[in-house]
RNA sequence: GGGAGCUUAGCUCAGUUGGUUCAGAGCAUCGCCCUUACAAGGCGGGGGUCGUUGGUUCGAGUCCAACAGUUCCCACCA
């Protein structure tokens, strides 16, 4: 049957996906094999495909791939996570296109909303990651919101809380305008921001006992209207929240404010001045407004010093009625009106241009408002604690390394992690508020955290009594909040093998901990230290052993991917158009770990290109006949030996390369040696001559080592493995790649990979002689070796560069072409058209350099200091080098006097 | 403001304890080839004073310092 000369990834890889999914392959269940496991960071569940998940699935497939082929039970379990924030953002959307709000339909109606919608579109991303061959445990896939992953979330909840480590309290929280809810500090992202610099006037109150006096180093603004100070701000729309005016006691230059009241311009509010070291006497004028309910650091001047706080913002960001004037204006709007009123009434002094950083919501891309809310947080100093010391004693290795270092700052400077969300799409927090009428009618409220409903009636009753309980007049209602999306993925590893409920099952205890974790950097704090937290905190153990940061995949200028520039192309279209295997391929050629990639299409072209030579090979080798009768010519007798030795050498490399997680070396590797090895070399040393057959022994050996490749790249390209797999071999029903175990490493031949070596330095020197004096390959040619050699390759040289006759004299032809391979000379004699001229030039060349060389070897050696200094070893092969190149020199002086003559 | 990393061929990167197995790889490029597996190919070639400047050393891409450029992380200077 004929072949066509293209691969096509079309007719071959969903039909293997297929053939894997049917005999069950990617399952696993508990056996006496060591278990070796990756969960999958889970995407978002209504999310598609994009670049970043096609290198990060295509790494986790590699190494699962791997360890199958390794005999180890491989286990990958997929799945994806509710995104809380992200999905509820949409299904908002979605309804208000409806002319629905969120707050006219109620919870319930909208978690129908949002169900329905997460049917609709969830786990499209995970049909896409099919696509590209992900061989993941499909019968595991687990949800962040399904059954047994909700429960665990709320045992842990209750469980944190009852151990002390989650508490409810009003805190400084950063609040989303936009989604409407309080978000950790993780999700805040600052962003630098041209902005102005706004210096306001603020009057001092005239008064009886009101003087100024000037001291030394006094700066005192003074104008018709009266003295003032000057405050610069970046937010001048925050002055209705002023409630103190703050100095720094050693400021010289405002030294006559103290114990001054000021009035807020345009408010005319009259508020103090007080004075701390917090003010930075540098900055501006050293006056600093003080608006406690909006900013973290005037929250904690507020309650030191003791100010009102006033909140001028409603949850939108929109002023509020507390601010008494601008009400119902966005922040942004109010800002530009509230200069141009401020210059109006002459209370602005100046404008500055000013570079600051602004905190961003990671979700809706709003700027955050420093908010004074209610909510649940989880006290982080014990759990930073556990999880430092895995990842600084090794139990826990990163690669690259450099993550520790930051992974370390985090966990030493960290924060009370806010944990409570203004959502609905989420878990609901399990707190109860049990509210009550006491004898003398006082209401009161008690907080009440239980795994479910009927567990929190049943602690009220027994805190309160039945009959406080079904009066009339008490209450038992939920918290309305939702977790924080990462409060459920931090107990991923935990939760999968259902070891939060039931830590005793058997699976938990097979699977966990997992092996490998691999993640972006981006989430280090997100999820990795955290789960590193729940591991420790809930099994007092990792959840994982390595983790591989993988790099932000990025366009070929070095852009981060995203739809509003275009610069991200659909996975799907590029497995397509490249096939799994080919995009796969362009994924990790330049993805070291923790580099970032800058990724380009012609990268899956040389993927595709690959597979298409692999293809060619195969069909090369499908065409040959066997001849049962046929010996097995020395050349190729060689060139098994070598392919042998040169196998091994490469499959060391790769299994070590792979240990260290160099990915992308290892698949070098690979195709270096199926490409360069494999086909240039080896395959073009045994092919029979046009029209014969080929011996068995040959074929036999041949048939090994391409499956000896396919083997070892399986893990990178699994269609194209597969397939080939089956093309060379009749192979019985389950034989197939995806199961079958890597090439055990065999001793190394250094001997024959040296001599072969050497032979390939000659050959190239053929061919380049060939090239040169542009002799067709059809027409054979003569070498000729002074001296002795070893022989064992010159039937492979005589047949890769149609030498009709390799011979040995003792002095070197007249009228020839030389070269020189080591200390050894070889001749190419051509009749007539040998110019001596430049033989002559060439030989001086290569003399220049070898004396030159000689002489810094020379030098060398030549220094006492370098000699009694440096190891013996090193000495030595520098006196090697020296009779070497002095060899070569006399070689060399040798031809040119013959040609001189 | 603090911290970490990076800077080697046109591009993307290797270079693990300092010593020609150290100046490499892939891609790109150039020349010649439709040689019956492969033009998505074959064969051959060219290309870098390893960011700069000092220092340590017999010897530095490799260690140290400073500087420049660049990326990232953290941080309550309005």
């Amino acid at each position: 049957m004929e072949i066509s000369s293209k691969y096509s990834p079309q007719e071959v890889e969903g039909k293997w996906y297929e053939h894997w999914m049917e005999k069950n392959y990617f399952h696993s269940t508990p056996d006496e094999r060591e278990p070796y496991t990756i969960v999958i960071p889970p995407p978002n569940v209504t999310g598609v495909l994009h670049m970043g998940h096609m290198m990060n699935n295509t790494i986790q497939d590699i190494l699962i791939r791997r360890a199958r082929m390794q005999g180890k039970n491989a286990c990958w379990v997929p799945g994806t996570d509710h995104a809380s924030i992200a999905t509820e953002a949409k299904v908002v959307n979605k309804l208000a296109q409806q002319g629905i709000k969120k707050t006219d339909i109620g919870r319930e109606e909208f978690l129908k909303h949002a169900w329905d919608w997460t049917h609709e579109h969830g786990g499209i991303i995970l049909k896409q990651l099919r696509r590209l061959g992900c061989s993941c445990d499909w019968e595991r896939t687990s949800f962040t919101m399904d059954d047994i992953r909700s429960k665990s979330v709320i045992r842990a909840f209750v469980d944190l809380y009852n151990k002390g480590l989650i508490y409810r309290g009003v805190r400084m929280v950063n609040w989303d305008p936009k989604a409407l809810t309080a978000l950790s500090d993780e999700e805040v992202i600052f962003k630098d921001e041209h902005s102005k610099l706004f210096y306001l006037k603020y009057y001092l109150v005239e008064s009886g006992e009101c003087k100024v006096e000037s001291e030394e180093g006094s700066i005192i603004h003074q104008d018709e209207k009266g003295y003032y100070a000057v405050v610069a701000t970046t937010r001048p729309e925050t002055i209705m929240g002023d409630t103190a005016m703050c100095i720094n006691p050693n400021d010289p230059k405002n030294q006559w404010l103290r114990g001054k009241k000021v009035v807020v311009p345009l408010v005319n509010r009259v508020i103090p001045v007080i004075e701390d070291d917090y003010v930075d006497i540098e900055f501006g004028t050293g006056c600093l407004k003080v608006t406690p309910a909006h900013d973290v650091n005037d929250y904690m001047l507020g309650q030191k010093h003791n100010l009102e706080s006033i909140n001028i913002f409603n949850d939108n960001a929109t002023i509020s009625e507390a601010a008494g004037m601008y009400v119902g204006m966005s922040r942004e709007d109010c800002r530009k009106q509230i200069v141009i009123d401020l210059k109006e009434a002459g209370l602005l002094e100046k404008i500055e241009d000013y570079n600051n950083k602004v905190g961003y919501s990671e979700r809706t891309n709003v700027p955050i408002e420093p908010k004074l809310s209610m909510q649940w947080f989880l006290k982080m100093e014990h759990l930073a604690d556990i999880a430092l010391k895995p990842v600084l004693n090794g139990d826990i290795k990163f690669y690259p390394s450099k993550y520790v270092n930051l992974y370390r700052h985090w966990l030493e400077n960290i924060k009370d992690w806010c944990i409570s969300r203004q959502l609905w799409w989420g878990h609901q927090i399990p707190a109860w508020y049990f509210e009550w009428k006491t004898e003398n009618g006082e209401r009161k409220v008690d907080v009440i955290v239980a795994l479910n409903k009927e567990e929190a009636e049943k602690i009220a009753i027994e805190k309160h009594g039945l009959s406080v309980f079904r009066s009339p007049f008490s209450v038992l209602r939920q918290d309305d909040d939702a977790l924080d999306t990462w409060f459920s993925s931090w107990l991923w590893p935990l939760s999968l093998f259902n070891g939060i409920l039931d830590p005793d099952n058997a699976e938990f205890k097979y699977y966990y901990p997992t092996n490998d974790l691999i993640t972006a950097p981006d989430i280090i704090f997100f999820w990795v230290a955290r789960m590193i937290m729940a591991g420790e905190e809930y099994q007092d153990e990792v959840p994982f052993k390595n983790v591989y940061f993988t790099g932000i995949v990025r366009d070929k200028l070095g852009r981060k991917m995203s739809k509003s520039l275009g610069n991200s192309p659909d996975p799907i279209e590029l497995i397509d158009k490249f096939g799994a295997d080919g995009v796969r391929m362009g994924m990790m050629l330049s993805a070291p770990a923790g580099n970032d990639i800058l990724f380009d299409e012609a990268l899956c072209e040389q993927g595709r290109n690959f597979c298409n030579k692999i293809w060619n090979a195969l069909r090369l080798v499908k065409g040959w006949n066997v001849d049962e009768n046929a010996a097995q010519p020395e050349a190729a007798k060689m060139a098994v030996k070598w392919f042998d030795a040169r196998f091994n050498q490469v499959l060391a490399e790769t299994n070590d390369n792979i240990d260290k997680y160099r990915l992308s070396d290892a698949l070098m590797g690979i195709y270096k040696l199926t490409w360069d090895d494999f086909c240039s070399w080896y395959l073009e040393m045994v092919k029979a001559p046009q029209g014969q057959g080929i011996d068995r022994v040959t074929y036999d050996a041949t048939i090994k080592f391409f499956e000896n490749l396919m083997l070892l790249l399986h893990p990178f390209m699994p269609f194209i493995t597969e397939e080939i797999w089956h093309a060379i071999a009749d192979r019985k029903e389950g034989d197939d790649i995806i199961i079958a175990q890597q090439p055990k490493l065999q001793a190394i031949d250094e001997q024959i990979l040296k001599q072969f070596e050497f032979t390939q330095e000659v050959i190239n020197n053929v061919r380049k002689v060939r090239s040169d004096k542009n002799i067709a390959f059809r027409d054979a040619i003569q070498l000729v070796v002074k001296g002795t050699a070893n022989k064992d390759f010159d039937c492979v040289i005589a047949k890769l560069c149609n030498v009709s006759e390799v011979s040995y004299v003792a002095e070197a032809p007249a009228g020839a072409f030389g070269f020189i391979v080591g200390s050894t000379e070889f001749f190419v004699p051509l009749t007539g058209s040998v110019d001596v001229e430049a033989e002559i030039k060439k030989l001086e060349e290569e003399l220049r350099y070898a004396q030159g060389f000689l002489k810094s070897v020379e030098a060398k050696l030549a220094n006492e200091r370098f000699v009694n200094g440096a190891p013996a070893a090193v000495v030595e092969k520098e006196r090697k080098k020296k009779a070497d190149a002095e060899a070569k020199i006399a070689v060399i002086e040798q031809q040119l006097a013959s040609l001189r003559k």
